[in-house]
DNA sequence: GGACCGCCTTGATCTGCATCAACTCCCGGT
DNA sequence: ACCGGGAGTTGATGCAGATCAAGGCGGTCC
């Protein structure tokens, strides 16, 4: 719990050529906005890495040397307290970027939840490609600021919300899709387990538990399977989600 | 309570013109990172306001027309339920800027808790300031990745920790000088009421103010004023703040 | 195929903080 | 000097969610 040491990232990093050109996840990402004609150099810089599930991508108190691209899978990104209290900070998924909001070390935890993959870059290299690219930069600065309100949203949901609240906001929150079965929108996978969401929501696992069961026979919900649930009525979900009754 | 009203900012704005150079905000702003040259423009964007304990800057709901950087004072941000429930998502004081991590709307509400003044700028001429000015986009960058990295730890704070943990955390956070006797480094001003810390920590008044006498009869800080206190044991305080005993 | 092991669910009990309720203090207005 | 009201403190009680405890349900490894 809380280990400092300084692991090199556990990932399998053999492959060392990449083609941005080809990447499914570059326009999801930040290297949307990079002309056609530079993917070279991205690519030159780009470093791909697999991870297996609970591999991790940044330990908290390592030196902040690298940034990552999500290209699949999806990534927990915590905080602990020094007696192993740990909260959640986000989900992050295939487009999402890591490891840019920090100085010299990281101040933060990032762990793969299912089988993933990135490209890492040096850091001083993504700041160099940075102040190339003005275009990068304004979508970075937009990203934050995006990502601010999020966080803002978040603030208001541990500070102020109950627990079914949060469970409803969180619920409304997930991309709302089954990718196998895209027609279907008010299908919700649940990669992350329940230990997660709780340490995400400021609750434990059996409040998260009780509070889904307690959706489920209020109709509002059904569940499917421990990762996979259906929303029946989303209106009554959304009113749920932030105290109207 | 929630207002919507699309009132205009409650502000003096009498005065239309600025003196960027002489503004003794500056350098803890990014205008900081303007050039000496380009200061006659910026005065020229620059629409100087005066608000009285209580003024609003910004309205959750409204049109998102302006961004403001605080020159003096103390400004609250927050957001509401619809019943009313309050999360203060942080203070802001001279130099800190407001209002740029927004859409087309405002997502959260703004306030003088004292006396203040603050420049407000068009949006869209600060948006074209940033695109002519690459240092300054650099800067606002940054700014906006130390914002997330706080909110982060605010996230840690909501989430996870107990009342005397975040009152701990709260009284570290804030600027430890009396401006009046800058050797006293231990010395608090706490310019919010009891119910803003109690929102902004995720409490109720009464737990603050239970806590805050807790940590009187502990030794561990000294309250001079319901607006002025002491801290004896910084270290003590330290360790309350992470849960460490 | 059986046994183990995570993960999840459900029930019983406990507790930290919220809620409800006085009361004090300070300050500003008349 | 008095009054009124907002802000803060302190005490008594209540409750939402934590904690403690006991199974259930799949997987996977021999």
């Amino acid at each position: 719990m809380f280990e400092l040491k300084a692991l090199p990232v556990e990932c399998d990093d053999r492959l060392r050529s990449t083609d941005c050109a080809g990447c499914g996840a570059r326009m999801l990402s930040v290297c949307g906005s990079i002309e056609e004609a530079d993917l070279g150099s991205l690519d030159a810089l780009a470093d791909p890495v697999t991870l297996e599930a609970g591999a991790a991508l940044i330990r908290q108190g390592d030196a902040a040397q690298h940034v990552f691209n999500i290209t699949a899978g999806s990534v927990r990104v915590y905080k602990l307290l020094s007696d192993g209290r740990r909260q959640i900070i986000g989900f992050l998924f295939a487009g999402d970027l890591l490891g840019l909001a920090t100085g010299e070390t990281y101040v933060f935890s990032a762990e793969a939840i299912e089988p993933t993959t990135a490209c890492r870059f040096r850091k001083s290299d993504y700041r160099a490609l940075i102040r190339d690219t003005p275009a990068l930069e304004a979508v970075l600065l937009e990203r934050a600021n995006h990502e601010l309100a999020a966080a803002q949203n978040h603030m208001l949901l541990l500070g102020r919300k109950t627990a079914i609240e949060r469970v409803a906001t969180f619920l409304l929150d997930q991309p709302a899709h089954d990718p196998a079965r895209p027609s279907l929108t008010d299908h919700i996978r649940l990669p992350m387990t329940r230990s997660e969401i709780a340490d995400y929501l400021g609750l434990t696992i059996e409040t998260v538990s009780r509070i889904l069961t307690r959706l489920k026979t209020m109709g509002v919900i059904r569940l499917l399977s421990p990762t996979e649930l259906q929303v029946r009525q989303p209106e009554r979900l959304r009113s749920l989600s932030d105290g109207g009754a």
